[in-house]
DNA sequence: AGCACA
């Protein structure tokens, strides 16, 4: 009745392989197991577990045929079946001759981790994030960070690989918490695999590298702030990847944003070396160049989170970019270089609205003067001025100097300095918070 | 308990 002709279904029509087929693994069967089981038989060359929708079956590839023929007639006339921790393992010949690419690397659990953080924004995320958000399995020794075609990826060196497995094994696939990112960030997914490195080297504590274990590393130019101190602790605390270029992206862009309108507001903390505009996710972003950090780290804390019109309208969100040159291809209403035209004013020469094209020449094509970065000014623009952000983190520095009730406190040097750097030599003068206009130093260029 | 695409 049985017809023979059919595919081989069974155990004994399988001819024999040099790889075994075995069934029935206890969940997470690893490749040590499997190699003590084969290994009275002979020598085995690969292996590979977890295999199948059940992750309960494996492969094993003996060096020579004779040693797979040697266990699978073993466990075929033995009263003991094969077993591992207890639980019988069934064998037989696989239908394939070798086992194909199996253990290569990458999922051979180690001590470091390579993350790959998926999202819109997955590249905004802070090396201090990722930090923070692993330090909840255990000390992290070093992390780094780059760029690559899979996106944006991060190494991340635990002590040992059980630490890094249960990091591993809490955060693949999961989202980083949204309170742990800028608020007009989309969500982060977290992709986590072995790497093959066991440590990483570090030279710098920059934006995009730590090493926590080493509190005398040289800290790269990158990571250093305004004020000359560190930026960055290797106790992960105090952390801002400062650049003097800032990212700035728009939101409830209800009124057209222009080269100009984000010139002159950005202006009002220091000379704007470069502007570049550009499409993002549907939303208009814009790099602003500065010629220093500390100018830059004013500016983005004065309008993190405020909005360039009133009612919550075109509302900035500031990060620091990993650039520190952009490179301008063409002057247009997208993108200009500052620079070009009067290589002087980067310095001293406030005017520079006054020698532009385009329509803001009129805003400021007077003194020559930095705007004095307050509500008055602002109020220039075409529909309002800078107006407190609803439910925003904080007023306004600006709008606090020109609040009478303010008056009677002594003054903006209540603020932490948390609120504005320090005037530091050579640096910005705390412009806001003295009421002189920026840059009106000596001899105030007319 | 019955053959893998990482």
């Amino acid at each position: 009745m049985a017809s023979v002709s059919s595919q081989p279904q069974f155990r004994y029509t399988q001819p024999p392989s040099k790889v075994l087929h075995l069934r029935n693994l206890p969940w997470e069967c690893t490749e040590e197991e499997l190699i003590e089981l084969g290994k009275p038989f002979g020598k085995v060359v690969n292996t590979k577990c977890n295999v199948g929708a059940n992750k309960n079956q494996a492969f094993i590839e003996f060096a020579d045929l004779n040693q797979a023929i040697a266990m699978i007639s073993y466990y075929a006339s033995s009263s003991e079946p094969a077993q591992v921790r207890g639980k019988t393992v069934y064998l037989q010949y696989s239908n394939r001759q070798e086992i194909v690419n199996n253990k290569t690397t990458a999922d051979v659990a180690g001590n470091v981790l390579l993350v790959t953080i998926e999202g819109n924004d997955a590249r905004l995320v802070s090396i201090d994030v990722l930090h923070l958000v692993f330090s909840a399995f255990g000390f992290v020794h070093k992390i780094t960070t780059f760029e690559k075609t899979a996106g944006f990826q991060a190494l991340v060196q635990f002590s040992d690989a059980e630490t890094a497995s249960s990091a591993k094994n809490a955060l693949d696939g999961r989202c980083i918490p949204s309170y742990l990112l800028p608020e007009q960030m989309g969500p982060c997914t977290l992709r986590i695999t072995y790497s093959a490195h066991t440590d990483l080297s570090v030279k710098f504590q920059s934006h995009r590298s730590r090493d926590y274990t080493n509190p005398y590393l040289p800290v790269a130019q990158s990571a250093i702030d305004g004020s000359g101190q560190l930026a960055v602790g290797v106790d992960g605390k105090k952390l801002e990847p400062e650049s003097n270029v800032l990212l700035a992206s728009i939101e409830n862009m209800q009124y057209a944003v222009t080269l100009d309108v984000l010139h002159m507001v950005f202006s009002a903390f220091g000379p704007v070396q470069k502007i570049a505009m550009f499409d993002k996710n549907g939303g208009v972003q814009a790099l602003i160049q500065y010629p220093d950090i500390q100018t830059a780290v004013v500016a983005k804390e004065s309008l993190e989170g405020h909005c360039i019109y009133d009612g919550g309208f075109c509302k900035l969100h500031l990060s620091y970019s990993r650039h520190t040159d952009l490179s301008i291809k063409v002057n247009n209403d997208r993108s200009r270089d500052y620079t070009l035209q009067n290589p002087a004013m980067a310095n001293t020469q406030p005017s520079i609205l006054g020698q532009q094209p385009g329509p803001a020449t009129s805003q400021y094509g007077g003194p020559g003067q930095y705007p004095p970065v307050s509500g008055q000014t602002m109020m220039q623009q075409p529909t309002a001025g800078w107006g407190p952000v609803p439910g925003g983190p904080q007023s306004m520095p600006m709008q606090m100097q020109s609040n009478p009730y303010m008056s009677q406190a002594p003054g903006p040097y209540q603020m932490g300095p948390g609120m504005m750097q320090g005037p530091s030599p050579g640096g910005l003068p705390p412009h806001h918070a003295t009421g002189r206009p920026p840059y009106g130093g000596p001899g105030p260029a007319q």
